[in-house]
DNA sequence: GGTTATAAGTTGTATGTGCAACTTCCTGTC
DNA sequence: GACAGGAAGTTGCACATACAACTTATAACC
């Protein structure tokens, strides 16, 4: 199942650029949340495509921290939480940078075509 | 984090093509084992990008079902194991042919594409 | 305000995965 | 054969994730 090692591989490369700074999993969540801007746990959880209780285990651990707050179409990102993701947006970027380095423009451009299919596919 | 939402779409839906026959990890497993023939647990891992725990953990499951045999080297799909490998591939093909439908010839080989980039890059 | 339906969110439980530490086995050297 | 080193493999523990069931809150309607 070659998507899962994709997903292994890509995970552990920018866990090591995120140097312990945020889990690449909150890093998504909280962005995601920032993007959205007063958003459900159900919509982020289809956004990103994970479970719901997952979605909200996590979003209460980030809570307790203050990073988040709200809920029931309120959920937003804490200025706490705003700071460590700007925080952690270098080393994001470095990831991103040694990823794009890695698969040149073609496979970055490939790689990104490839999810966006993927994306349509799977809210068909 | 999108290639984990890659994978968790497309682990969804070899999920749902294989209904049941067999678990996509476990499906990988075995395909890679009867690849390699004679294999280590060490090698599985490496060329699956798991963790060695993990690959202990599965093996150990599949040599209780009597699906594989052998350890230290030899390790081999057993008459069993390749009979239900045979069984589930068209369920594989299936859902193959369903990925490949939905992303178009140029999305299947931009997502082939940049999973071997993503491979240079973990090995280097 | 009261009722109903449904979406949002939580809890219980089970399974999968990975890090660290440990054990076992094999190979090479003397 | 004895010993050392390293690879192969296992175990303990913690965390991540998902399914099913349940609870809570909200909106619509009367």
């Amino acid at each position: 199942m070659s998507a899962r090692r994709l997903a292994r591989i890509l995970t552990r490369m920018y866990a090591e650029e995120m140097e312990g700074q945020m889990e690449p999993a909150q890093f998504g969540l909280l962005q995601m949340m920032e993007h959205m801007q007063h958003c459900t746990q159900a919509g982020l959880a289809n956004a990103l495509y994970m479970d719901k209780t997952t979605v909200s285990r996590d979003v209460a651990v980030m809570k307790k921290r203050g990073w988040v707050e709200g809920g029931r179409g309120g959920l937003r990102v804490t200025p706490i939480g705003r700071r460590l993701l700007a925080d952690a947006m270098p080393h994001w970027q470095r990831a991103q940078k040694r990823l794009r380095k890695a698969l040149g423009d073609d496979g970055w451009q490939a790689l990104f075509a490839a999810m966006r299919a993927v994306d349509y596919e799977a809210s068909a």
